[in-house]
DNA sequence: GTGAAAGCGCTAACAC
DNA sequence: GTGTTAGCGCTTTCAC
């Protein structure tokens, strides 16, 4: 079953002898491209099988000029939303016969964006996908040649090259405004590391706060590690203000639950807190988290959807754009009067510095 | 800052024309094989830059015949652990200067998995890193032709390919004996989808119990969903019999334990439940979860470590294995005597099939 | 040390 | 339809 055995892989050339045609003849059989007749065609169908050959990748990729893989370049490859783009990502690819590499750009410093750039440059691919989640993903899509097919993954639509987007500034504004629906006065917000000196989830935060006349707090900024979370949260907790936390995403929103839970305040009793991007966890945190739905491998296949035709060089699209879905669950409640100030007296300082 | 603008990228007989040396002489600048006068090299050096000439992995691949890409096959990219030992072969490969290119089979149905190995093996890679999760990944390894570079990322040690392994079994024991201390009469189980008819997780698990003569329950299975975990958690709670419960890894113990607080009761006052791996979140949980820590990053790390000697054709170790530490917080307590017949009276039936 | 010559395994014209 | 002839951009002998 497994064709462990060819020590020395079979090249066209010998497929070709052994179907008594010419080497073109074994290539037209293997792309389609022109008839061959038919009797030919089933010898050399028979050679290929017998001989185990598989063209060889490279040749190909240097004779014609074209590739089969992609590239996908991105900041991280474990966390939740990149996780699930690279996953739509490769599902799409891979279902239309190309292969993907991947590469990681660890920050965005000049010197790893570009060692990283040429790293793929340097393959002969096809076209490249960038998660431009963060500022890694920024810098790479500043430092590849604009030649190259190339599309983006993002959570704010912005001018130059083509993407999908989830819109990310909608979808924190409705979470905000529901937020200030349930009676809190205001909103605090805890960021993820974000994309640019604005991300679309603190831009929608403040929009939303801003149309409704409410005081914007300064943002809390976390990490990308969920227990980041949990020190930003008991803080908040001894802020007399707060009684309600947009946090940048699930992850985050756990930590600073816990962070809350942790300064003896209960949530959504005390203090309501919301994510972002709907994680497999949210669900079955206690409380259960009140979030918006991020449905990233989707948008990892929408990106490939885009490329497709650029690769194909065919009339392509710019953009696709989706509203993420508000799923209200019960880490969010309505406030009640005085909740904090009375809860407050007992537990410490009140952090001032949180007021812009 | 970015060279954008080749349109069609410098070939080494541009570089070798414009410093006004032969072909050969810029390839050795740039392999370091030979040494070149020094004012060639500098000449060289120059053009290169100037030019911005990239070589084409295509060309060095196939007059070389080598590669310096490696590929990555795994049941999943999204799944914690299989999320960051791809991380760890990514990091640790580019670190080294090759390229990743991830393939996953999404089924361990013979021809989803023939389709994705031969899609790796078209590419002219110098080797494959595959992750032995699940039952995928052990397909996956039956189909790839012996000779080429090979390792396997594990949780249990087998013969055949060299294997990186993080010591499942062993975990998986001492948490069970962990909780037969605590005064258990035995620990139940419910496995994640196994890589083979039985994970090292379970055989772990049971021999545990053997040893200690404790009964040995039927397993029961989740999937990788943490959602399907809850389900079970429900059903275990309305098990009579069940005072400590082992899940094979931290999502599912964080289902089970939403399934059985579902059910009216505590954890881990009325059930003790136990997960695997320590993930992020697992200390941030309520109650943080005890657990074996998993450290797969460094599992990818060493697998490619494994890889590398054979790629440059050194001698090379088979195995690289690593024992697991038991972290314990505060999912699992003491077990108080009947503390389960007296709960159990008023919540519903006791689903009997669960003894083995 | 360095250049000339000969491929690596394929695809792309181009005749026939 | 099908074979012949040229490369694609490198690395690798092998002289010198």
């Amino acid at each position: 079953m497994s064709n462990g055995n060819n020590v020395r892989n079979a090249t066209m050339a010998d497929v070709a002898r052994l179907a008594q045609v010419s080497v073109p003849t074994v290539s037209r059989v293997l792309s389609g491209a022109a008839r061959v007749r038919p009797d030919k065609q089933a010898r050399v169908e028979a050679a290929i099988q017998r001989l185990g050959f598989r063209p060889s990748a490279a040749a190909r990729a240097l004779a014609s000029g074209r590739s089969e893989v992609i590239a996908v370049i991105t900041g991280s490859t474990s966390n939740y939303g990149y996780a699930e783009a690279i996953r739509g990502v490769e599902e799409a690819a891979r279902a239309d016969g190309y292969t993907v590499i991947i590469t990681v750009v660890e920050s965005f410093d000049d010197d790893v964006v570009s060692a990283a750039v040429e790293n793929v440059l340097n393959q002969s691919i096809a076209g490249v996908v960038v998660l431009k989640f963060d500022r890694a993903g920024v810098a790479a899509l500043r430092h590849l040649p604009s030649d190259l097919p190339l599309v983006a993954l993002s959570g704010v639509r912005d001018t130059g090259v083509p993407q999908a987007v989830i819109d990310e500034t909608r979808g924190a504004e409705e979470l905000t405004e529901y937020l200030l629906s349930l009676g809190h006065e205001t909103v605090h917000h805890v960021r993820v590391p974000p994309s640019r000196r604005e991300d679309g989830r603190t831009t929608g935060w403040k929009r939303a706060l801003r149309k409704a006349g409410a005081p914007i707090p300064l943002p809390l900024d976390a990490t990308w590690e969920p227990r980041s979370g949990r020190v930003v949260g008991r803080d908040l907790a001894r802020n007399p203000d707060v009684t309600a936390v947009f946090c940048g995403n699930d992850e985050i929103a756990m930590g600073v639950i816990k962070g809350i839970t942790d300064q003896g305040l209960a949530v959504p009793k005390d203090i309501s807190v919301v994510g972002f991007d709907d994680h497999p966890l949210a669900e079955l945190w206690t409380p259960a988290l009140t979030t918006v739905r991020q449905d990233f491998a989707d948008l990892g296949r929408r990106g490939f959807g885009l490329l497709k035709p650029i690769l194909d060089k065919q009339a392509a699209s710019q953009f696709s754009s989706v509203h993420p879905e508000m799923i209200i669950r019960s880490s969010a409640a309505v406030r009640t009067d005085s909740q904090r100030r009375k809860s407050t007296e007992g537990s410490g300082d009140a952090s001032g510095a949180m007021s812009a």
